[in-house]
DNA sequence: TCTTGATAGTATCGAGTCGATATTATTGCA
DNA sequence: TGCAATAATATCGACTCGATACTATCAAGA
């Protein structure tokens, strides 16, 4: 397979940027589905995998690398469409968490992610990879949050019954372990 | 090295959607730079790489997934900064190409991509090549153009005198040959 | 308890992108 | 000559963007 590529006289570090320019775009316009743009659908996909502790304006905005104010207003849109629903925090009166309605399931489900053709089982494989750590050295760059699933974290605790969270010095629910979280740190 | 999952039931078609939508935000987030944002900074990042064939508003427009519409303000935003210049075909009135002034040349020299922190050269060599992968399996889905280097083209023949292109029936200028084309077509 | 500072979220601003649609030139083909 | 295709722009409402200002709430220290 011949991989054109985009500038002969490029380093791979400015090349890297050039392609993601491009590829940026090119996955933005396809996840531009129905009345959903691609924030918002960015935003629908979190919130469906990030646990009750991470569905707030807050860490949405840090997932995605916005604003507080512009996440309030795509949250806002969100929720004039029928697809998350407003809860207020019992602990926290300042926080509020966004939750799937039976609507944004189904939205989600109905969008789901196009096949990628022309791509073999280990190229894919391969990309995963490198987009994991692309992700991560992007978030090491401007000291963002690497938002890991909570089994993968260095405050995750397996117990006899379950497992609980060592800084919220809480029980997790079992599905929990599998969901995106907020606070996440990579086990050392 | 650990490298988290994002989520441990996904596929991995399923996961490269996830971590694009992410990546995608934070690329973006370090792009816009200066009073340039995302899509200005990627246009002339295009255009500086171009070829003359290449440069118009169509052009840009396949390359970034926009419309004509939208890409028309583009250039309309970068012309008024200064950045880029507007002149008019020979061969085709309605067309337009748009190059970059000397301001523009400057503005992508001081806004050069950030260095990537914690990648090795062996990872950062696997990430270009799994983006190189990832843009042709996009635009194989989309039904895009390669843009491609004339260099790589099957229309690009090479002389005693230089190079020139089979499909405009045009001598080529010695750095054209390392330029992206619109018409690019993979060599076979 | 009271104050002070940090945090969570919203409201608002102008500039710009988005898709969609319509319109104007211009080209090329029948 | 006529007609369809192409290139580009103009305009529309919805939305994102960063920046700024604002309110509400929490937490920690005097």
């Amino acid at each position: 397979m011949i991989l054109t590529r985009y500038y002969l006289g490029m380093t791979n570090r400015d090349e890297i940027s050039a392609l993601l320019d491009r590829l940026t775009r090119l996955h933005a316009a396809g996840r531009r589905v129905g009345d959903l743009n691609e924030v918002q659908r960015a935003a629908l996909d979190y919130l469906s995998r990030a646990n009750r502790f991470s569905r707030a304006p807050s860490a949405v905005a840090d997932y995605l690398a916005a604003t507080r104010g512009t996440v309030s207003q795509t949250l806002r849109s969100l929720a004039r469409k029928g697809l998350v629903a407003e809860t207020a925090s019992s602990e926290d009166r300042r926080v509020r968490r966004y939750d799937l309605t039976p609507e944004g399931v189904a939205t989600l489900a109905t969008t789901a992610p196009a096949a990628r053709p022309g791509l073999t089982d280990a190229e894919t494989q391969d990309i995963a990879e490198a987009l994991r750590n692309l992700v991560r050295s992007e978030i090491a760059a401007n000291g963002g949050r690497s938002f890991g699933l909570c089994r993968t974290c260095r405050h995750h605790v397996s117990t006899a019954e379950g497992s609980h969270c060592a800084l919220l010095k809480l029980a997790l629910l079992p599905e929990e372990a599998d969901q995106i979280c907020h606070e996440h740190r990579a086990a050392a």
